[in-house]
RNA sequence: CGCAGGAUGGAGCAGUCUGGUAGCUCGUCGGGCUCAUAACCCGAAGGUCGUUGGUUCAAAUCCAGCUCCCGCAA
């Protein structure tokens, strides 16, 4: 029997807590996540959907504003006496103190192939980088942004067409038992953890507002890269008579007709074609403000292009 | 009580202000034209206008409640 904390915040660590769970192998003593926040129309204070997992199962919760500054819950946790804590998109930094708690190791579970796009955003910046593979890995939790010791990694392929969404399901899909191997071979003294190349390191900057504005001057590849990457957390989007249209679902097409970038130079059944700065992009989905999602040629239709 | 928009045949919309026969563009089905088509022509089916109540001779339209969808913001 191991025993774990597991700290996270959103849906993506849902499968490995609820995994932790119901597995005989583990016990999970306590949740550390987020404070409630105010979310969604109407400002309601909204639980975590590791807070209301949980609930639901009785597991003991804990919310700090910030866990560095919170020597109550440290104690807390250090009475809990754990084997490992894993922090799974936590959302805080932790601090030496809280890292020294569990008899074994903290582990992180992170959504890249480290060293590379270490930070906020890895599985949307993979796909708006149009990288062809991403993955997921397990460290050792470092003061430093996630720039510990690797224990395992598990590849996955980006498909030409997948979006972030789709990859977060994956990278949730297959975390639970990554991490399961992780913590059974450390303990058992099967993994070595080995220190990242520093070579190919970069970051994953959080997303802002601004970049998910369409650009009709760059490639339509890097649009539609952008689209997918970006695809629902918030959208990529465009404005049109005064509205925002979010763009859900593209492709591209490799041919050049009369017009200037940003221009709806053809309607068909398949969706709008835009003129962009190297080639079409065809515009499949899209929700304008206000709306549901629908067919490019559906709004097309509506609004009589 | 954070700020808005919306619900009308299968889809996307107009009509609502100023109450009076249900409209447009698509799709579907049938027929025609064409070497052919995502193009064109002819015809048809398909809606108790989200829901409940109120006002009225008469409500998609005016008034009130409810349900659901959804943008911003956080």
């Amino acid at each position: 029997m191991i025993s774990i904390v597991f700290f996270g915040t959103p849906d993506i660590g849902l499968k490995s807590l609820e995994h932790f769970y119901n597995s005989d192998k583990f016990d999970v003593l306590a949740v550390v996540t987020q404070p409630d926040k105010p979310s969604g129309r109407g400002h309601k204070l909204t639980p975590s959907p590791i807070k209301q997992f949980a609930q639901e199962h009785d597991i003991k919760i804990f919310q700090p504003k910030s866990i560095r500054k919170e020597p109550e819950i440290i104690e807390a946790l250090r009475e809990l006496e754990p084997d490992f804590f894993v922090t799974f998109a936590f959302g805080q930094i932790l601090s030496q103190e809280v890292l020294d708690i569990p008899k074994y190791e903290t582990i992180n579970l992170h959504v890249s192939l480290l060293p590379k796009y270490r930070g906020a955003n890895p599985i949307q910046r993979a796909i708006m980088n149009g990288e062809k593979e991403t993955g997921i890995c397990t460290m050792i939790t470092e003061l430093g942004l996630d720039c510990g010791d690797i224990c395992l990694k598990y590849p996955i392929e980006i498909t030409p067409n997948m979006n972030c969404v789709e990859l977060f399901e994956i990278c949730a899909e297959k975390s639970p038992e990554l991490l399961e191997k992780t913590l059974t071979g450390l303990k058992e003294g099967t993994i070595k953890p080995i220190c990242q190349c520093e070579d190919g390191v970069c970051f994953a900057d959080k997303l802002k507002k601004e970049e998910c504005k369409i650009d009709w001057t760059k490639p339509a590849e890097e649009i539609h890269n952008l689209v997918r990457g970006v695809y629902k957390c918030p959208g990529a989007y465009f404005e049109f008579q005064g509205k925002i249209i979010k763009v859900m679902e593209t492709g591209t097409v490799k041919e050049e007709l009369q017009g200037n970038c940003g221009d709806f130079v053809r309607i068909t059944k398949c969706g709008i074609d835009v003129k962009t700065g190297d080639g079409l992009l065809r515009l499949i989905k899209v929700k304008p403000e206000g709306k549901g999602e629908m067919y490019a040629r559906d709004w097309a239709n509506g609004i009589k292009l």
